[in-house]
DNA sequence: ATCATTGCAAAAGATTTGCATAGTG
DNA sequence: CACTATGCAAATCTTTTGCAATGAT
């Protein structure tokens, strides 16, 4: 949880202007541990913020997002995505171009179970993200 | 991959109808690896099937996803959901109510990497789904 | 023959965009 | 002051729904 100096500071860093609502967003979003959507972020900030509009929230989400401050749950996928295959099994997301590939891999598939009480667990699956092969290459040549 | 047959013994054994949409849906989706949207089966199966309408797509993957013979890659929720904590750090994912909880477990931290030429891997997180001990205990105490 | 599924079109839900105004650094 | 973010409303995209016609068992 990070003070608002601190949120300051990155913004100052990042150089990326720091307003009102882009803090009541942010601080909204850490005080709750519920995985918040867009739309119910929105509707806890309309008390306080009454002019805040819902499309600042989503443009403040990316903006957060891209600065590494806020995380979406999972899927970067905005539609949903399919697969036939419904035995344990893993995947690899690509950040650039969105590439989802299956991963099959034995020693993923036995994981020490959550320590949640009384959750029921019916399955898992590992999600890792990062650059695949080909975007790897067209990011890395240039950087500076 | 299942065979036409093990499909329809499929459908039979669970009282669902079959038909032509159904398996070619299923059948597209299965001679697929990439994950494809219900928009992008549509596409493909528009050549062979040109009335085939999209809202069908998507009520087939529902019927296929309630089966059990689909997944649906990761998350769950229709809706983005964000979360400010960016450290790793893992989820379990409520299939009745949707609820999403926050994991910490150093022992998922660290993971064997994929095995994917090439592949750069920025961060990964376990995904746990199945039933919190409300909805565990909604549904437990009358099957049948 | 009965009951569920399909296709269509409209509706609903989620997210993005254009533009004038307001606010930040 | 220069530049970017905000709010609003409209647009876009994804998914769901109601209903008459069709198809499966």
């Amino acid at each position: 949880m990070k003070t608002r100096d601190e949120v300051r500071a990155l913004f100052r860093t990042k150089k990326v202007p720091l307003t009102h609502q882009r803090l009541a967003v942010y601080e909204e979003l850490s005080s709750r541990n519920d995985h918040p959507s867009a739309e119910s972020l929105h509707a806890s900030l309309k008390r306080a913020y009454p002019s805040l509009s819902l499309a600042t929230v989503y443009k403040t989400l990316q903006t957060l997002h891209q600065m590494g401050m806020v995380a979406r749950v999972d899927s970067p996928a905005a539609q949903a995505r399919y697969d036939a295959i419904v035995d344990t099994h893993h995947h690899s997301v690509c950040a650039g171009c969105g590439k989802i590939d299956d991963l099959f891999d034995a020693s993923l598939d036995r994981l020490p179970p959550p320590r949640l009480e009384g959750f029921v667990v019916l399955g898992h699956s590992v999600h890792f993200h990062g650059l695949c092969a080909r975007c790897a290459k067209a990011s890395a040549p240039k950087p500076r």
